[in-house]
RNA sequence: GGAGGGAUGGCUGAGUGGUCUAAAGCAACGGUCUUGAAAACCGUCGUACCGCAAGGUACCGUGAGUUCGAAUCUCACUCCCUCCGCCA
């Protein structure tokens, strides 16, 4: 939710906002029409009370009965004007930051820069679910049989391949040194603090869901009606949360957390996009980041993250681009949002593989995760989510860049130590 | 799933219809004293909204209700705890 001080003040940006970001509609007007009643209506009703409390002190019983009558006409229309004033404010997306393109869709994104080397093959290199298919390490067949359709088993050395993603990760993440050695190599000034594992739940009341932004679109997430609960569709919506309605002391900061867990997408409107492969899946496992920082912060710690995900690519020598997501195709929460795509040669071309959106104090002001100043001050605290390893799709850049023209897959030299050593997949028995 | 108990300020915890603008203790912060610290003593010590200020209003898990008046009574919900059942 945007802040109503900052809507009033500069409805010029919100309304180039709304239209940058394809949410036109908005009555812009009727919302400060709106905050302006309730105002009246909140003074009319702090009047009254004063007026109560002095009948209740002089046991004046006839002038309470009146007043009682005229608090309750003036609170129900104090609600009835707060219920239309936040079911269109939660309407009004986040402010993109000054440096975002304005595209109307993906065409308006730009690529910042590019790492790796493109691998050159001596014979014509296969997708991902051909090589998993002939390897044995990718059933799709049977998994739509037993699941349905954008379901997979992933089998043997690529399970184990993926568990070598995940403690890569988390031995990187959680290290003070690591954090240390990332900091400096990508020259930032934040804080080399390491991030905190957690292993969060899965599934999550839609209401909090909401309070975070990402219930919408509803048709993308797997809801159980009986239980007025969602599945997650990234570690983020129960991370984000975490901290709701409480207050953090402002030396805590920043706050980092990383969590590996299953994600759920309906995929409603992807119908016949990416059929084939593991690219595009009802249920994928992803290693998120979620952090908490202080607004000045807020934007380095997003140079941060992005430094992670890049420093995790190279390490697995994986080529990527990094892009700048335009106002048209970024996420209504995010207030500046940056991708990584990452080289496929079996599809020859760029697939996005991370995303790393910074918030700003948006999820927070709904959440009320606020942050106090040495100073006593209090303020929304800012936020930033970012994959560190969508599975999935890292694996499918694995697969694909790693491919020899026996059709075995080279294990990247800085995951052999998870895996026993091993230095290739091979058809597994 | 069944039975019972509970939710009060950063923490512990008193308060069962009207000076509750919530006791007390702990923690924290400022001060006095001290070479410094501790102790002792004095003071401060929640959040939101309105207001230039003085000040006002709301908030005792959440929502509704009873009443001139609710932390206190009623109902629903949420969460926590104990026991029983089931269970990885």
């Amino acid at each position: 939710m945007i802040d109503l001080t900052f809507l009033r003040e500069n409805p010029d940006i919100v309304r180039a906002a709304i239209t940058n970001k394809n949410r036109d509609g908005i009555d812009l007007d009727r919302i400060i029409e709106l905050a302006d009643g309730r105002k009246k209506l909140s003074g009319d009703i702090s009047e009254i009370n004063r007026k109560r409390n002095a009948a209740q002190e002089a046991r004046d019983f006839e002038a309470g009965k009146t007043l009682k009558d005229e608090l309750k006409e003036a609170e129900e229309r104090y609600q009835a004007a707060e219920k239309e004033l936040v079911s269109l404010l939660i309407k009004i997306p986040n402010i993109p930051s000054a440096d975002t393109p304005v595209g109307p869709d993906e065409s308006g994104n730009k690529v910042i820069r590019q790492w790796g080397d493109k691998p050159t093959f001596s014979f014509t290199p296969k997708a991902h679910w051909d090589l998993g298919r002939e390897l044995g390490i990718i059933d799709s067949e049977k998994a739509a049989e037993v699941s349905g359709a954008r379901f997979t088993y992933l089998k043997g050395d690529l399970a184990l391949l993926q568990n070598a993603l995940v403690q890569l990760v988390i031995n990187t993440l959680t290290s003070e040194n690591e954090m240390a050695k990332i900091v400096q190599a990508f020259g930032l000034t934040v804080s080399p603090k390491p991030f905190t594992l957690v292993n969060p739940p899965i599934m999550m009341r839609s209401q909090v869901m909401n309070r975070m932004a990402r219930l919408d679109p509803i048709d993308e997430r797997y809801y159980f009606e009986k239980d007025d609960m969602v599945f997650i569709g990234s570690a983020e919506h129960t991370l984000g949360p975490i901290h709701m309605d409480e207050v953090l002391a402002e030396e805590s900061l920043p706050i980092r957390y990383v969590a590996y867990t299953p994600a759920f997408r309906r995929e409603a409107g992807a119908a016949g996009k990416d059929t084939r492969g593991i690219l595009r899946q009802h249920q994928f496992d992803k290693a998120e980041m979620e952090s908490f920082s202080k607004p000045e912060d807020g934007r380095a710690e997003q140079d941060l993250l992005v430094a992670v995900q890049e420093y995790l690519m190279q390490k697995i020598g994986l080529p990527y681009q990094v892009v700048l997501i335009c106002t048209g195709d970024m996420g209504f929460p995010d207030q500046r949002q940056i991708d990584i795509e990452t080289w496929m040669p079996g599809q020859d071309t760029y697939r996005e593989t991370h995303s790393s959106d910074y918030v700003g104090g948006f999820q927070a002001r709904r959440l009320n995760t606020r942050l106090k100043r040495a100073s006593g001050e209090i303020e929304p605290v800012h936020m930033n989510d970012a994959t560190a390893f969508a599975m999935g799709r890292t694996l499918i850049g694995l697969i694909e860049n790693y491919q020899n023209e026996d059709g075995t897959i080279t294990i990247p030299e800085a995951l052999r130590p998870y895996m026993a050593g091993k230095t290739k997949i091979e058809k597994q028995a």
